[in-house]
DNA sequence: TAAGTTGTTGTAAAAACTTGCAATAAGGAT
DNA sequence: ATCCTTATTGCAAGTTTTTACAACAACTTA
């Protein structure tokens, strides 16, 4: 629980505060080995801040997503989970199974130079679900 | 709104059948010149269709989505929107004011190339959006 | 044209997500 | 330690999206 301590210089650098609803939603993030719904991390972080509440765990997803210490990705249902960023990677899921897979964010690198480039947008650095049929699935 | 009834035989060929809830919809999707999230069509849509509830536009949007007649993505807030299939595209969205850009599909062909070989994963033809930051907001 | 099969719809309710606002408390200043 | 400012929270209510299931109606067949 502690160890999302380590972030709060972060946050009052740039004006914010830590508090312990952010700090239980931190530390659920960290010890996640996968990507997590609002609903899921509601019920894991009240057990370390009773009184948390949805609300706050939607507007704490979306504070972080901000600041750039979580990333928001899409589920093979089209909705919302998050997982802490770093080690960046994009995902393929499954239109069948929904099984899922990662992909090198270096595989998408010149495409996003690409884009800026055609686009005259900066920043291009979103963290990217693409749909196909995995092997399993082709069987069928 | 007899448009729509070109779709039919599409339909019946696969098991499924052409309503008047159906047509409404796809009519409103044919005359529409940008993406619509549920709630707009259903407004429009219910001008065609009396009595067309919001459930049976959101089920008919996703079924359309998955016999790949219309296409999903996901605006600048992150919800689900619809267009018409068809010219492949893709999109662009600033990440400060929302503002959005097209991208031609043959700017991702080779990417997507690369994911199946690199994968296992077949028919990745997502329709993707990007975030960035458009021109205007780099100014500030 | 009538009957049967079953894909589709509306209804009602639940679940998921968002919003406005007053009360709270984090962190800087004294 | 105490005070102050204001970022953040909880509450309550609203909106959006999903679900279960019985009634309905599109299409096939005879
Ligand atoms: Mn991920
Ligand atoms: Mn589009
Ligand atoms: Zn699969
Ligand atoms: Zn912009």
């Amino acid at each position: 629980m502690t160890c999302a301590l380590e972030y709060a210089p972060q946050l009052r650098a740039r004006g914010y505060r830590m508090t312990p609803q952010r700090m239980a939603i931190l530390h659920v993030l960290r010890h996640a080995e996968t990507h997590l719904s609002p609903a899921e991390i509601y019920k894991k972080a009240r057990l370390e801040a009773p009184g948390l509440t949805e609300p706050t765990v939607y507007r704490t997803l979306e504070f972080l997503a901000d600041i750039a210490l979580v990333r928001p990705s899409f589920s093979s249902s089209g909705h919302l989970t998050y997982e802490m960023a770093g080690n960046d990677h994009h995902h393929i899921v499954c239109r069948d199974c929904g099984g899922e897979v990662e992909v090198e964010h270096t595989l998408l690198e010149s495409l996003y130079r690409l884009l800026e480039t055609t686009s005259g947008y900066r920043s291009i650095n979103s963290h990217v679900t693409f749909f196909g049929v995995c092997p399993n699935c082709q069987a069928k």
